[in-house]
DNA sequence: TATATTTAGTGGCATATACCACTAAATTGA
DNA sequence: TCAATTTAGTGGTATATGCCACTAAATATA
């Protein structure tokens, strides 16, 4: 009973990262049963919300750096969810595309999606739910970048910018 | 204007991996002078704030794997920010504290992080932070984690629990 | 048109983070 | 007290993710 080490909880940041690792957990757990993890969900799903998006238009959608998100496609590729097929017009450019053994894993995820959701929204409540999906979409938003780029933190001089 | 891919803002955990990685980066690029990336900030700060915890018990305050915990603080050990400490009473726990040049980078890191959290206020409001962290630090929480796994994911069939 | 600049992707390297198997030490129980 | 179980850490392996340097291709500019 002498100290009892409480988190540091004033971080935005680190509330992000440490929520974000709990609620990996727990969606990762409830998708255990299809072989793929959590993060490999989300790019399936916006892959095929985003037909034939390029490889840098998926990692502007999720906010990722291109050369990260290269790297986090190779797993699905090389087991055939994933492939890359290039472009006609502009040879640099390389389109993302689902398999069709890929489209059906994706498929067969969203069934065991539905329940962490399920699950997620009757632990926090719809309302509250919804309203940080609010919270953190916007913050994913490139303006948010803008507007955090641009706003004061409080030790700026009196210079006009 | 055909397509216009937009994202697949459904899923709460990646809705929270994505937020995560933009304010990641956002807030990395501030704390840049200092050498060391964010989580490594949280982590200083965590270990500053909880006083010789051990591994576990900082790995639970993290929600984090012990393991990967293991794994984090190494380039710190290896740089000298941090050390472990073998308990004297219990030969299998180790305690972990900041080297007085690891407490010094930490707090040399918080001035900038302070303009990170400022830019982040204001950028998104103080009231709206707020009620980001207190939704955070709640889905932090092992009660959270309790809940989650108890709730219903609208599949049971009708037999007690 | 020839050159400079920008853009898309790749590969290497480093950190972040999880799981598993394994060791050592402490705790439980017979 | 000795065996069974639980707990703390470590090391290996795999994915997640970012930066940098580099290539190739497209675009802008002189």
């Amino acid at each position: 009973m002498d100290d009892t080490p409480k988190v540091w909880d004033f971080c935005t940041n680190s509330a992000l990262k440490r929520a974000s690792r709990q609620l990996g957990q727990l969606y990762e757990d409830v998708l255990a049963p299809s072989g793929l993890r959590g993060t490999q969900y989300s790019l399936l799903s916006q892959i095929a919300h985003s037909k034939n998006a390029s490889l840098r238009t998926l990692a502007d959608l999720l906010v990722m750096d291109l050369s990260a998100l290269g790297h986090t496609l190779k797993p699905l590729i090389r087991d055939g969810y994933v492939e890359l097929v290039p472009d006609a017009s502009d040879r640099r450019v390389k389109r993302v595309q689902l398999t069709p053994f890929g489209l059906k894993k994706q498929q067969e995820m969203t069934v065991l999606w539905r329940k962490a959701q399920a699950r997620f929204e009757n632990a926090l409540g719809k309302q509250e739910a919804e309203a940080l999906r609010r919270a953190l979409n916007g913050i994913s938003e490139a303006s948010f970048a803008e507007a955090f780029t641009r706003a004061s933190d409080g030790t700026e001089s009196g210079a006009k910018g």
